[in-house]
DNA sequence: CATAAATGATACCTTTGGGTATTATTTAGA
DNA sequence: TCTAAATAATACCCAAAGGTATCATTTATG
């Protein structure tokens, strides 16, 4: 009952960048702030170029920037980009028909819930995110990892 | 942003024994009915009695039964016994300690929304899932698993 | 135009969750 | 007291997610 590490490293990123949204972001920089996993980092962040949410800039002096307007990338777009949407419409028992069969018996309740959670993700967008700063993306989680790059 | 696929396999056991809660229910039983895998159904089976939320009866003629008052077990506590419990306090980013150094950007809101899921699993317990049927817990998705025991 | 610094592509490794197989133990009842 | 039918324990297998390594491509700049 959580987003996927990955959907957490997405969500960071683009949070991150949002806080200087014309900047263009090598993965360095990236690293350098959020220590997510370097290899990993540079994986995602083509993920998130290809999905749309970021533009890439290729060659020496190349990186990132974040594709559209702040207030047009809620974070449920960034979700959606790293598979972790499932949540969406699911059955709270996991059955595949529950909302055509029958009802479960937590249905409604847990489609309030669900609907609750779609509302904060899909109303929050990185405008709101940059906004409501000052506060810290920094994973103070002394690494374990290496850059190696 | 789901439960494990464990997960839904204790709920989905949890509910089904508690439409019948003095009743001892065999493993052959609850697969008849649930079609979770039969050998993961076993493992999850005694997993569930070593937590305490069923009894079980070895021996022929042996089997599982609920183990308390159905109002005594919340959805909550069948979900802390498969692990899955690790949304209870977690950031939103996923930063250890985001509520002791800073706030993240997300944190009040959801809160919020961890509160709502925190009161619906809290407040549910197997005997409000006893009453609200009729309702299926059958899984009709033609299982591709055989029993093979 | 060579080089350095960036991203892109791809293949591989590792850990974990889900699932299987085998053997041991318990116990009701013929 | 033997057998059948149940649970218990344990070890193993497989697929997916997370993470690493290597090489290719792009491009600013000396």
């Amino acid at each position: 009952m959580n987003f996927s590490r990955t959907t957490e490293y997405a969500l960071r990123i683009m949070s991150f960048m949002a806080m200087n949204e014309q900047k263009l972001y090598s993965a360095n920089e990236i690293y350098a702030n959020l220590k997510i996993p370097f290899r990993y980092l540079r994986k995602l962040l083509t993920t998130l170029s290809k999905s749309g949410l970021l533009i890439s800039v290729q060659g020496k002096s190349g990186g990132y920037r974040i594709s559209k307007d702040l207030s047009e990338i809620s974070l449920l777009d960034i979700i959606q980009q790293t598979g972790d949407n499932k949540f969406k419409n699911e059955c709270f028992f996991g059955f595949h028909d529950c909302a055509f069969v029958k009802k479960c018996a937590m249905h409604d309740k847990w489609a309030a819930v669900r609907e609750n959670i779609n509302q904060v993700l899909t109303t929050t967008t990185l405008e709101e995110i940059k906004e409501t700063g000052p506060h810290s993306f920094i994973s103070n989680n002394n690494s374990v990892f290496t850059k190696n790059d």
